[in-house]
RNA sequence: GGGCGAGUGGCGGAAUGGCAGACGCGCCGGCCUUAGGAGCCGGUGCCCCGUGAGGGGCGUGUCGGUUCGACCCCGACCUCGCCUACCA
């Protein structure tokens, strides 16, 4: 509260004194927060089968304290529960804690805790401080992906798709660091590429690792027709996936003295229509012919090369020329289409994990190929060209448009031809030839779930010496980490030296073996907890299939933009593979998601402990209250944009509800700051006034309900201000009081009490205590209906243009003609004076007679 | 380099083809007060004319286009933010 001392305030109404209690959220805040949790209005029957409303947000890290980004998307999305509730549905609004992840070792390496013991902790204190929003989650249904009974069924699915061949295991590389192991992306700092801890140079190293086939699902994850995503939420997720299509060609290598030829090099292609400009090949450092094919005299270049790659891999931004580099392999490869020999090149412009890690290179029709040519001086022939353009010109840049307007040159028997037709020709001739295919190409790779930490879910597989990979048994689930675990002042996985998790009998022969010490990515764990909330401890399986059935796909989703492309394809994957092994029947885990914005720090940055922006709404909610932060977080904007955190406007929500406050309780007080005290706006009557509250009120609900729809926050908060300014501007009058304004007082309490929950349930406690009312929640009350026989208005003003500027306006009664209304129109002063004699050319009569414009020459 | 998004008063924003600036912050004036960092009332895009009531002009990043009419749709450009890193 921003005033101590006196909690009452003097309201002079005339006929005497009386005095009404202030309005102080730290009262009635907690008072209420406790009679819902123990009348248990949130906690969802979900055997109820009527009405299900499955409402999910995304759970938070347990970083250690709740800040004001949590509650910008929390609080709005439990005005939605409330919301949703007052229209008989019988919502399910969880909460939980996705436990595992790197922040908890890292700060168990520094202090020499525990990561059980760190999360622990900050999940108690972020549970306080989730229940300071007033928000209706369903508490009994907590899900910690941390514990053992969740994280057994991350093995168990693992174990699951191991055996339906949708996890494999291969080698692939990871950053390294000689003391501390496995890196993240995160951990590997600077130009130089040097670990976060302790500065040594970081490395390449291969492991073998586990994968999940999610590639296999890159088709149908384009397709949105069972979601509701937000425009650039698919489109983000469309450009993730990448799907292109094209062609995959066959070259063979040519005979040199090192080396028979005849083997074969494939490329992946968007342009086949380009082939006869091959004019050199380029493979990817990575691919495995480079050893081969290299010759004598050029291996110790190439291997160079090879190596220098490998040290950066990951680009180092800060020089961003990208200059083309590459060096011959001293060995040539055959164009399929003309037979002519071209040379290979190694470069790391091309990618080992994309297409097959080799393209042929068409200087004259792409960028980077001409960048490559231009600079290693090689030949770049054009071979699509516009109608009627010279086809020896020489090209200052690739030509690479790809119209249908384009004509093939240089190109053998496809010379002349419409170069969208020969695209499929030159296919289609290839096939024939056993020379190449129609092939399509994703962005998406396969999902590596391994990682080299301790603070995950152990993947369930031990290795033995006799019998190789072995899964665990089911009925060894869950594996559990290590309780006592020492870091031994390194990033190094403990459970590599933990002798007693390590060594264990082979399930299979008895013999001596070893446990898997990767865990898995985190991302397993958030891409199935909702199916958990439904049935939280079920010992015997992962979820409930009755209950998975009757509940999802989850109605509605929210959470962060920042999710658009991992969490939230990782999920659909997941689903999708739930989906074939038999565990859920539907093809996407949710109806519709929302992507609400980011609250970024005072410094316009991305709020982070690190850079000490992070906003604490503690402070706030003692000041103002948890209704008035609520209401200011919606009020900020739109909910999708989020943008930079600024308390400097939050007075406007608190003096709001301190109006409502007043309003409620003290109709016919009078401010004695106030010089209209007791009187009705100039030329008002009481019936006018009457009517006007009436009006407003169902005009206000009729849209704040679209808003509440829409999810707009912002609008629907300010609709409600303008209500309560009109209220209070009859306060004190003869109106206030009579049956309209109870009815406005009762449709504002009603429309605010998702937004701002407290308060609305104290005031309408109040209400009725006065009527003599018994007692019920505001929040199992129904939303109101729209009595639109009220909105009408007998009169309207209308706008009128004179070409297309406002010149005058002019109040007419409803329903008037178009003919009447121009009589009224054209007889006016000020337009006459803009018309300045000409004659009007045309009358536009807009939206049905709301505006006129007329048209003049 | 690519993709996505955004540019509107001093500030957050409203209006998505029809009255630009709703609502709020801030600021200015006033009331009430012993006092005001509380509360209340009024004003507030910029410029010009007018003592005044009032009147006029300009204005949604820039330039063009479509339209009776454009913050809104189309094209080009500029600036900022987010995501991403040469995806053949």
């Amino acid at each position: 509260m921003t005033t101590t001392g006196d909690s009452t305030t003097d309201a002079a109404a005339g006929e005497g004194r009386h005095r009404i209690e202030r309005y102080d959220p730290g009262a009635i805040e907690p008072r209420w927060q406790a009679r819902w949790d123990e009348l248990a209005l949130y906690q969802t029957d979900l055997a109820n089968q009527r009405d299900r409303y499955y409402l999910l947000t995304m759970f938070p890290y347990p970083s250690g304290d709740i800040h004001i980004g949590h509650w910008y998307i929390k609080t709005p999305t439990d005005a939605i529960a409330r919301y949703r509730r007052m229209h008989g549905k019988n919502v399910f609004l969880p909460i939980g804690f996705d436990g595992f992840g790197l922040p908890a070792e890292n700060a168990a390496i520094k202090n020499n805790i525990n990561p059980r013991d760190w999360t622990t902790s900050n999940i108690a204190n972020m549970r306080r401080q989730l229940r300071q929003m007033g928000a209706t989650f369903d508490w009994s249904a907590e899900v910690v992906t941390c514990d053992p009974e969740y994280y057994k069924w991350n093995q168990w699915f693992f174990l699951r798709f191991l055996e339906a061949g949708l996890a494999y295991r291969a080698n692939s590389p990871v950053d390294w660091c000689p003391n501390d192991g496995t890196l993240a992306r995160e951990q590997v700092e600077g130009a130089d590429r040097h670990c976060w801890r302790c500065g040594a140079k970081v490395e390449k190293r291969a492991l073998d690792q586990w994968y999940l086939r999610v590639t296999d699902y890159a088709d149908e994850l384009l397709d949105f027709s069972e979601i509701q995503f937000p425009d650039p939420l698919r489109i983000q997720q469309a450009n993730w996936i990448g799907r292109s299509s094209g062609a995959e060609i066959v070259f063979e290598t040519a005979p040199s003295p090192h080396h028979a030829g005849g083997e074969e090099l494939r490329v992946f292609t968007t342009r086949p229509d380009t082939l006869f400009g091959a004019t050199f090949m380029v493979l990817a450092p990575e691919h495995p012919l480079v050893a081969t094919l290299t010759a004598p005299e050029r291996r110790s270049d190439v291997e160079a090369y090879v190596a220098a790659t490998e040290a950066k891999t990951e680009i180092d931004r800060l020089s961003t020329d990208r200059e083309k580099t590459g060096v011959a392999i001293g060995a040539d490869a055959i164009n399929p289409v003309n037979g002519k020999r071209v040379p290979i090149f190694v470069a790391d412009y091309v990618l080992g994990g994309y297409g097959t890690g080799a393209i042929m290179a068409v200087p004259a029709h792409d960028e980077r190929d001409f960048e490559f040519a231009r600079k290693f001086g090689l030949p770049i022939v054009r071979v699509v060209m516009p109608r009627g353009a010279d086809p020896e010109a020489d090209l200052d840049a690739a030509f690479i448009e790809h119209t249908i307007d384009e004509v093939m040159v240089n190109s053998g028997r496809f010379t002349g031809r419409p170069a969208a037709e020969a695209w499929h020709e030159i296919v289609g001739w290839l096939a024939e030839q056993g020379k190449g295919r129609s092939a399509v190409t994703f962005r998406l790779r396969d999902w590596l779930i391994s990682r080299q930490r301790y603070w995950g879910t152990p993947i369930p597989v031990i290795h033995c010496e006799r019998c190789g990979i072995v899964p665990v048994p089911d009925e060894d689930l869950p594996v559990v980490l290590p309780d006592t675990v020492d870091y031994a002042g390194s990033g190094v996985n403990p459970l590599t030296r933990d002798e007693a998790f390590l060594n264990v009998a082979c399930p299979s022969c008895g013999g001596p073996a070893q446990r898997e010490t990767d865990t898995m990515d985190t991302f397993i764990d958030s891409s199935w907890y909702w199916y958990r909330y439904l049935a939280p401890h079920r010992p015997d399986e992962p979820l409930d299939p009755d209950l998975v059935e009757s509940w999802t796909p989850v109605e509605q989703y929210t959470g962060g933009a920042e999710h658009a492309v991992m969490h939230l394809l990782y999920a659909r994957e997941f689903t999708k593979m739930l989906r074939d092994i038999g565990l859920v029947q539907q093809n996407e885990p949710w109806k519709r998601v929302f992507n609400q914005g980011q609250i970024l720090g005072t410094d316009g940055e991305r709020m982070s402990k690190s850079r000490g922006n992070v906003q604490d709404p503690d402070e706030l909610v003692a000041r103002y209250g948890a209704d008035t932060v609520r209401l200011y977080l919606m009020f900020m904007g739109p909910w999708d944009q989020g943008g930079p955190w600024s308390p400097s406007g939050i007075e406007g929500p608190y003096k709001f509800l301190h109006r409502v406050w007043t309003i409620a309780l003290d109709p016919h007080g009078r401010d004695p700051g106030d010089r209209n005290a007791g009187a009705l706006p100039a030329g008002e009557s009481e019936h006018d006034a009457r009517s006007r509250m009436r009006a407003t009120a169902h005009r206000t609900l009729r849209d704040v309900t679209t808003d509440y729809e829409g999810f707009r926050w912002n609008t629907m908060v300010a609709k409600l201000m303008e209500l309560a300014n009109l209220l209070s501007r009859y306060r004190g009058t003869s109106v206030a009081g009579l049956a309209e304004w109870d009815e406005a007082v009762r449709l504002l309490l009603l429309m605010l009490a998702p937004a701002a929950p407290h308060i609305t349930e104290e005031l309408w406690s109040r209400l009725a205590e006065a009527r003599g009312e018994a007692w019920s929640s505001i929040h199992t009350a129904s939303w109101p209906t729209v009595d639109e026989s009220v909105i009408v208005e007998a009169t309207y003003e209308v706008p009128i243009q004179v070409n297309g500027k406002l010149r005058d306006k002019v109040t007419v009664p409803a329903g008037i003609s178009e003919i009447e209304l121009e009589q009224i129109v054209l007889a006016r002063d000020k337009v006459a004076t803009a018309l300045g004699g000409r004659q009007p050319h045309r009358i536009i009569h807009a939206g049905g007679g709301r505006l006129v414009n007329i048209v003049v020459r």
